[in-house]
DNA sequence: GTTGACACCGTACCATAGTACGTAGTTTAT
DNA sequence: ATAAACTACGTACTATGGTACGGTGTCAAC
């Protein structure tokens, strides 16, 4: 027989705080389950929807884009090329991210070797340069 | 002959709100010009300082981090062991983010090819399972 | 020499993503 | 049966990175 799921319970089954169930309740993102007397007991299943929503914002996604998610994926209509049209999305600004910082990473070790010959006065290291132009 | 940049002027020049500039000086980030007469009067050293810390933004780091590398650059005083120190720790930091970021893409994209035929239906659709898999 | 645009300053407010706390009532375990 | 542990709810507070606003004073162009 399943337990029923206070939010103290689905907070400690999904790893979250209580509080941050509360909170994506206060925001609308999440549904409050009626009451049943004083407390709320809530579905076996939002321990999984609540743990997507994490899962989507290691991800990259912000909070409201992980519920986005979420409701394509309750939703039954909703077409995988409507998941893919985000993911896409995403993987595109990762890759704009990862690019830009290797670039930054190449000004800063232009830094580094410059700093490495001591004789160098700092006042001539052309970091702000550097950083500047590479865009 | 160099036009007096007041605070609105600096704001124009490195693209940003005079209120943006404020607001760096209240958080201590950026040291606040003396008052001459009533009005403060900026180097114009601190249109590059300032895009240079919008730059570093862009490029994932943090403001305290934007002016910190800022630091690098200015303070050159300081010795060239310490810039090395502080230089070689982004260095890391970037390394780092850009692996969160390529591990980030790697489960995006398994994610992606897990559904090509964009006409199933999403409850058909292992995609969003794949999310939950991948970790 | 007036007027409109700007400076200065403090304070309040915005979004994002939560966390903490106090009060009151309820449930559960011993 | 009583105390510990939990729930519900409202409000306040955290951090980050700003933006907006109101009042007062000043500068600069026409």
């Amino acid at each position: 027989m399943k337990e029923r799921l206070t939010i103290g319970k689905l907070a400690n089954h999904a790893c979250v705080n209580t509080e941050t169930i509360r909170f994506y309740e206060r925001k609308g993102l999440l549904a409050q389950p009626k009451k049943q007397g004083t407390y709320r007991y809530y579905p076996h299943e939002y321990i999984t929807r609540i743990k997507f929503v994490k899962r989507s914002q290691e991800l990259g996604f912000t909070l409201k884009e992980a519920f986005d998610l979420l409701k394509l994926k309750i939703k039954n209509q909703s077409k995988c090329s409507d998941v893919l049209v985000q993911t896409d999305k995403k993987i595109l600004e990762i890759d704009a991210k990862i690019k830009d910082l290797k670039k930054m990473k190449k000004s800063l070790v232009a830094l580094a070797n410059c700093c490495e010959d001591t004789s160098i006065p700092l006042s001539d290291c052309p970091i702000l340069e550097c950083f500047m132009d590479k865009k």
